[in-house]
DNA sequence: ACGGCAAGCAAGTAGGTACTTGCATACACA
DNA sequence: TGTGTATGCAAGTACCTACTTGCTTGCCGT
């Protein structure tokens, strides 16, 4: 039952590549050293293989946590954002195929945004604990720069590889987009 | 000859819903009212029309220019990314299918990416014109938040439609995301 | 040694896709 | 009035795609 795996994996590899339609069965079958009939024997359809690949790629989207209470905010945001902009980046090609094909499959949308809230919600938690210490501007606009923080982490996951050229080094990035984001809230920078 | 903007017309629509895969010449010479053999005559051959297609869209992508020297940043840049952001949200649908393709049709990378060094151009020589007249921070990292704002326009632009409780209210989104780009840069907020 | 089971292989089905061909129609201009 | 030119329509070609069927092979536990 060893295939069942391979095929998981290059079903998954093949569609973030070409797409539902471009993910040929013959495709995904040589790419898993399979042959064609294994596939629908043990998944019955594509639609029901990629199914089930979605649903494998769901585990590998836990959100790390953020310390509470806040001690360096800086160092802290910049690990976090760091780990965050590595998990998007490596879910790159996969995401962009689900979102692209919204409109003719919206079963992948829960995939698609899968996330985005519970990441929006840890960063404004730790923003307002923030707020209540009186270490971050209580009449900043939290919601809007955390807003902004997660577009940059997006953005810079989806862009990078088109144009590298509109980012920072990518050592350099987390660091430099939570120095802003702090700045935007009114957090004296700590050095 | 009327008929070759209709199938133009017709054939961006959907492609910027089914990709070009999905988009078959069945589907676009119905949606142009024309018949198939029409579309043939006229482009030669299905990638060709698409040439055509991305030809074509290339014209609406000027950007418009920021005032030099600046007056009232707050209220000159809200306009700006407004307009920026209705910009990228009417290319949405066809920006996101380029990209999608990227790995299988290189050809449209420049369409994806263009007008995105452009853009940072603006808003950083808008921003060094800040720091010049001392009315910006002269150590802020412009760059990192320049690109954030470019990437929270992206950002708002495509992942709005997908989960709209991510992001501000359309119509106040681009002020506050203004507002938190220039708090960033060190300019003081004028009301 | 034997039965069951996962997998390979060859071939086929039914439908879709890009693209072609031959012929009919209608309008435009000379 | 005639002639080109754009378009429609019906049919066909060659290929690809998801999916099926029938048969064979090799391995594993009993």
């Amino acid at each position: 039952m060893v295939s069942r795996e391979r095929i998981l994996e290059a079903a998954g590899r093949v569609y973030a590549k070409h797409g539902f339609r471009g993910a040929t069965t013959r495709l995904i079958a040589a790419e898993a050293g399979v042959n064609e009939v294994t596939l629908f024997r043990t998944f019955g359809s594509k639609g029901a293989l990629f199914e089930a690949v979605l649903e494998q790629s769901d585990v590998c989207s836990e959100v790390n946590p953020l310390p509470d209470p806040a001690v360096d905010p800086e160092e802290e945001l910049t690990i976090w954002v760091g780990e965050h902009l590595q998990r998007i980046h490596d879910l790159r090609p996969m995401l962009i195929q689900a979102i692209s094909e919204l409109d003719e499959r919206p079963e992948v949308a829960d995939f698609a945004c899968r996330g985005r809230d519970e990441v929006h919600e840890i960063l404004t938690d730790y923003s307002a604990g923030l707020q209540r210490a009186g270490r971050a501007d209580s009449a900043a606009d939290v919601f809007a720069a955390v807003t902004m923080l997660i577009s940059s982490v997006m953005g810079d996951a989806m862009g990078r590889p088109m144009v590298p050229e509109s980012f920072p080094p990518i050592d350099e990035a987390p660091r430099r987009y939570v120095r802003c984001f702090l700045r935007s809230i009114g957090v004296a920078s700590s050095r």
